[in-house]
DNA sequence: TGTACATCAGTGAACGCGCGTTCACTGATGTAC
DNA sequence: TGTACATCAGTGAACGCGCGTTCACTGATGTAC
């Protein structure tokens, strides 16, 4: 193996990042600043100035900016399906665990806004709805297979993907609403949008 | 008034721009670059030197670049509300014309993409809840009175806020979700996220 | 009707900024002999 | 164990860019006398 303990050379002011190679500094980093950005925007340089390193370098790692913001995107998308998980395994499986998840997408983008954008503008489209099985970010996996799960057998397809897409464009809203500063971030607001009994209790978010 | 037809002196390339003063026309041409805009920013100088004008010119009718964009959110947000109306008038009045409304909502977002964007950033918040007369712009105002009108006489006002806020999430998310390229545009899935029977029919978009 | 003047919407040059990206380079590293 | 070498992750300077904003100015306008 090329790199061990020892690479690491503060004096020399050379790799003085610590643990693990420099593209994984650069995102940890990345994540860093973008939880902390007031402002809208995450630049390369500021990135690397933060690291300690040259703007070039980062040249080694990404071919260009976008693929740093799209590797932090993807790092977000993670951890907004965390969040999700851990909400609904302790709410329970169903319909209440579904509700959970619901909330905690709203919480997550309200905690962390910047992240949250670039997440939603960086990942790449996918149509999560029309293979079964594919191996699809985790939010959209966990939501179809929550609609599926909590749907009546041999729902029509199209019925479940409408009634998926409606309870995402619910929490997506209002968490872009709250965002955007339209409508105050209310915690029992976000539990009253999610949490209302319709047609179908079960798979509408 | 100091300013008539004869004011226009194309020949020394001043006062180049016709009908009205500099403050319109940079209105004017801010909202048509924001039409075709691929890219998400504009800038002061480039609406200036569409106009042809100088950029310092602006600062004699705007304090400052948000201003400008605040303006052209503010017409944004008039134009929304004028699609949602006449489409709510098209359906007629009741269930019908406030899911027509929502429609032209998601519509108007796909329609015009940079513009939608800008006018949510920057539209101010108003609690549109809070006093029922309040001179609240116009497809929020529209949002309120029909939820109140459709519901049972005395709902609680909270009740009516929230279902409101509901209907308004749904179509936002809908709406930022194809902006954002996660859902493909689809006219029919439009339809169909809209226009689904629930507890309360009438209420929900 | 003509002249002096104040107003003020515009000009154009400059300031300072930070950005993404390129480029020739350097110097520490691990490897082959 | 020691030496020559290839590799390649980093440097730092530079490029060209467009931005928002400021500033002293100019010149057309309408008005007062």
């Amino acid at each position: 193996m090329p790199s061990n303990a020892n690479t690491v050379n503060i004096k020399s002011n050379k790799r003085a990042y610590h643990h693990g190679d420099l593209r994984s500094a650069l995102i940890e980093t990345g994540m860093r600043l973008i939880e902390n950005s007031d402002a809208e925007h995450l630049s390369l340089r500021e990135v690397a100035r933060e690291v300690g390193v040259s703007a070039a370098a980062v040249y080694r790692h990404f071919p260009d900016k976008a693929a740093l913001l799209s590797a932090l995107a993807s790092e977000g998308l993670e951890r907004l399906g965390d969040a999700q998980n851990v909400a609904a395994a302790k709410a329970g499986r169903g319909a209440a665990g579904f509700k959970a998840s619901g909330r905690a997408y709203v919480r997550f983008a309200l905690a962390h806004p910047a992240l949250f954008r670039l997440t939603m503008t960086y990942t790449p489209f996918t149509d999560h709805f029309a293979m079964p099985e594919a191996n699809t970010p985790s939010p959209m996996r966990l939501l179809r297979e929550t609609v599926t799960s909590l749907a009546p057998d041999g729902t029509d397809p199209e019925i479940l993907r409408a009634a998926a897409i409606r309870a995402w464009s619910r929490v997506h809203g209002l968490a872009m609403l709250m965002l955007d500063g339209q409508i105050l971030p209310d915690d029992a607001l976000i539990d009253a949008v999610v949490d209302d009994a319709q047609q179908w209790p079960e798979i509408h978010l």
